[in-house]
DNA sequence: CGGAAACTTGAAGCCATTCAACGGGGGTGG
DNA sequence: CCACCCCCGTTGAATGGCTTCAAGTTTCCG
């Protein structure tokens, strides 16, 4: 148990690594700043719809997603949230969200309030930095998101989706062969690229069919991501920092 | 012409204290930023694809998109920039975009290089605050568009965008009347929307039938917003702000 | 007056949805 | 430990929304 949450700092340290250059007091005040994790089951709703925030998220351990619900109960997944990764940067300035998050896996996340998250940035300028690094990534996933749902077909909807999964996994420090397996059932992909159930299974097979991925209950795995960027057309241009 | 520039203020200005009460020397000490405006025709390319930018941009007047070409040289539109909103907060952070942003009619914009909006965080918190929520707003316009590409069928993805946009402008202090005069073609429309041409067009029919909008060339005019936001089952929660 | 760009219309065809039913694995409770 | 049930995945068939192709009209502008 404390190996997994040390597992956990694993992935968001090696997160905010990855694009600005961290010293060990940055990384302590921020780690200090989390404090105990919560933990969550599958399906669990984190935070509900409409309710104002006072605390972001970050994601310690398992997968969540941020989705907004329909009048007729119809789910779109606004984007995935990985080891490592937060919500709610902006909470405070910003009423109540209509989105909610929800844990996909069992998760383990700690919170920040938003007055702590403010402090930090008066008072570590590089952490700062990194956090500010992230929304702007996050802002670019759901760039992402708008061109795969405006301009693909199904099958790269799919592959390009998978892709983007993929990476943010292996940004996660993951090992290769873990991150190649995606914890997320074909409703979860339907409702993430816009698709039917049944239609989302078919495109599945099809994908399934050129070898980039093999399927599993409750899971994708990915089995040749070079094969599925073809097929998705895909540039990682978007996910990758400037090393600085 | 320098009427004009006086007007342009006046949509900032309009804007940034629709959710944060500032004080003159906030304002000022902005205003003191943007120096002397540029200008672009329609169709210009402001912000070329796959450039590191170190400037932001704030519209003075007119508006511009976003957008993403494909390799087959179709366009995604990702989202507008209308008089008084901002691009490019993240500036500097973040490696080249692989959006363009383009001029949709004549505008006039703004540069802030990303120092001195750095510079800025630190000396007028309040206006921090009030930059910071419209990103957070602009967070929450991407998610909305996500939601209508996802989830929508195609006259209820045109309603809610007009129905946004025509908000949008409002909210920039734009009086109603004008505000009910969008500048944007049906091709425009489409490559906002997932649409084909055709399809808009028909769509664009369909909807003029309820009597929420009547086609011009070039243009749409919103004649009946409260019948608009039926047809899209529209709610402009996420558009408001906390009004402090 | 000519041309380009926006808009319009009709028809054919495909991609994806919807409805309906079934299989199969894993977890739960008796 | 077995039986049951639920959720996930799978398949077939019918329908329809949207695309594509193709051609034509209108309006604005040079």
């Amino acid at each position: 148990m404390s190996n997994k949450r040390k597992l956990s700092h694993t992935a968001l340290r090696y997160r905010l690594q990855g694009f600005v250059r961290l010293y060990g007091d940055d990384i302590q005040s921020f780690e200090a700043m989390l404090g105990e994790p919560r933990e969550f089951s599958a399906d669990e709703v984190l935070v509900p719809a409409g309710q104002q925030q006072s605390h972001a998220l970050v994601v310690a351990s398992g997968w969540c997603t941020r989705s907004q619900m329909d009048a007729d109960g119809r789910r779109q997944i606004i984007n995935f949230l990985l080891p490592g990764e937060m919500a709610g940067v902006f909470l405070g300035v910003y009423p109540a969200a209509e989105y909610q998050v929800a844990a996909l896996t069992d998760v383990t996340v700690w919170r920040i309030s938003g007055a702590e998250l403010a402090k930090l940035f008066g008072q570590a300028p590089r952490l700062a930095l990194a956090l500010t690094w992230m929304a702007a990534r996050d802002e670019r996933l759901l760039e992402q998101q708008i061109v795969r749902l405006g301009l693909r077909d199904s099958i790269e909807r799919l592959a390009d989706l998978l892709a983007e999964l993929y990476h943010r996994q292996i940004a996660g420090g993951i090992a290769a062969k873990q991150a190649a397996e995606l914890p997320i059932t074909q409703s979860d992909l339907a409702d993430t690229l816009g698709l039917s159930r049944v239609h989302t299974n078919r495109v599945c097979q099809a994908l399934t069919e050129t070898g980039a991925v093999s399927p599993g209950r409750g899971m994708i795995q990915i089995a040749d991501i070079k094969r599925l960027e073809r097929v998705a057309a895909f540039s990682d241009a978007y996910l990758n920092g400037n090393g600085a």
